[in-house]
DNA sequence: ACCCATAGTTCGTAGTACGAACTGTAACCG
DNA sequence: CGGTTACAGTTCGTACTACGAACTATGGGT
């Protein structure tokens, strides 16, 4: 058999292990009460707020879509829309203390679950496929939809 | 910065490589005029067809979500069901001819930008990345969602 | 024959995502 | 100043995704 065993090339195992961190990053969501988005949402906040068209950006979502995320996810107690400073057109999203919480909770736990994917990995090669891959993120400018720690920078 | 420079953990480098990864595979998939889920069901039935009910196991999806997708999909005239020989309650998904051809200009247009993502790596970290991987999906045990050619085995 | 498990579908609900069209403010320019 | 253009977001209509509960129909065991 080609799969179990083989080699495999690199297009396959990125594809593959997109699908299978997708799926503990569903799953941890919706035992939150979250769906994906909303819970991704939640992450690209915990270190900061931003504005409806930043988030657009960041999260590759037309602002139309955009829209009906935060509206759902606003009707749900989970951010805010407050009148952005320096610009009245604009708006800024930002977590409120109950989205703060459940985010920080879905964050720690889905980092839980991630870290247990490459448990059959010896420490060391961990550190180089987090090498590697930080190159592809880096190389490929990923937005910051899931920071190191979630906390603001001091 | 804690971001640009700065050395990331496993989890937040897998976290957005399924980011990247996603998009990209979004973008392919809808450049053929297909959905990521239609996309990836035809990618699925390449190597051969499968029942509703293994297909609901492989792509993590609850039954009646699978009727929905293949019914759409089935309207496109891109798959077509057709009764199980030896379960006359089984129903069989196949590729249409129309599927295969478009299953397989997506698939390899879809390889061929994800090969791209790590193009800042030199061939030997790739091999690496990708044995890394490899074994991480083996090792969950990540069904045959995205097979290394899409051929059926000899 | 009866009962239970299995394979799929139907139905109702909520969420996702998009483009086109729209509102309102900013900023520029004559 | 007034007009135009750019930008920030929302609204609306459409199609798709995903689920659970309830249902149909066949298979297999006893």
């Amino acid at each position: 058999m080609a799969d179990e065993g083989g080699r495999i090339g690199v297009v396959a195992a990125l594809v593959r292990a997109t699908f299978l961190v997708n799926a503990v990053y569903a799953e941890s969501a919706r035992e939150y009460g979250l769906t994906p988005q909303q819970g991704q949402l939640l992450c690209v906040l915990m270190p900061r707020s931003y504005a409806m068209g930043e988030l657009s950006t960041l999260l590759r979502l037309a602002k139309s879509s955009l829209t009906g995320l935060v509206d759902r996810t606003e009707r749900n107690g989970l951010v805010r829309r407050e009148p952005h400073p320096r610009d009245p057109r604009g708006t800024l999203v930002t977590l409120t203390p109950r989205g703060r919480t459940l985010a920080r909770e879905f964050y720690d736990e889905t980092c839980r679950r991630v870290d247990e994917l490459p448990a059959g990995l010896a420490p060391d090669e961990r550190e180089v496929l987090a090498t590697l891959l930080g190159r592809m993120v880096r190389d490929n400018e990923v937005p910051i939809v899931f920071a190191e720690s979630g906390h603001p920078p001091d």
